[in-house]
DNA sequence: CTTGACCTTGACGTTGACGTCAACATCTAC
DNA sequence: GTAGATGTTGACGTCAACGTCAAGGTCAAG
């Protein structure tokens, strides 16, 4: 299949596909007329790579799915790279959302302090 | 004083200080010599914009805090404008908290498929 | 033959809040 | 007088993941 079809498939557009190839994240054949030409192996890796950007990783956190796909292994997570990747992904959104309820305890303070009462309108988020 | 004091005292680098008075979040009188001069109710100014980026308000949002200050209110946020802005960011507070924790939920079930029993060693952060 | 859908590479635009450098002026202290 | 700290404006660089042109080549259908 050419980049249009394997775009429609992945969810993705074409500029996104070319930009994970121009990454290093997939790889591309080219027939006689120099299009990209694509098989079901690469649908998988584009499909990989999007399901990742959606839950918050990066192309670069993406890298070790790729290649552990790339080695032939059934899914993307199942490699030891992945699994600190998971691990890493999860300390650092647990991070993230603790310094949100911070932020957002200091911000509800701040309303308070500025319009006694303003803060019932809004509930805790926990 | 110049604009090297007032940064210390504020906490900000002079480059920030002056991207603040490129965004007309404050202004600033020149002596004769055209360094800029500042007062205490400048940095006034300057701690509040500083407080507020630090708590994850953009410039746009701190704007109306400044404007608050700048008519002789007592605090940055009690003014009505300041209010809305306080209300609405807790609002996108709690929506990215509750993001967020989708994400973690789905990244902690992905590893758990991945790797079984991986999933026990970081606890659920609410 | 020509429209139109699809493809190519290359390259600039987007977003916010500055960092960093250039090239120069000013002032203080010794 | 000179070194060093400090100030000035101007302007490009940073970060991610593409979006969006520009200017063209390829191919099937009518």
């Amino acid at each position: 299949m050419r980049i249009g079809e394997l775009a429609r498939l992945a969810g993705v557009s074409t500029r996104a596909v070319r930009y994970y190839e121009q990454q290093g994240l997939i790889s591309s054949r080219r027939s006689a007329n120099g299009y990209r030409e694509y098989d079901e192996a690469d649908l998988r890796l584009v499909t990989e790579i999007r399901s990742l950007v959606t839950v918050g990783f990066t192309l670069r956190d993406a890298r070790p799915f790729v290649e552990c796909l790339r080695a032939g292994h059934e899914t993307g997570g199942s490699c030891p790279e992945s699994v600190a990747v998971y691990r890493r992904k999860l300390g650092e959104i647990d991070e993230q959302i603790r310094a949100l309820l911070d932020r957002r305890a200091e911000v509800a303070a701040q309303l308070a302090e500025a319009c006694p009462g303003c803060t019932l309108t809004r509930e805790d988020p926990r």
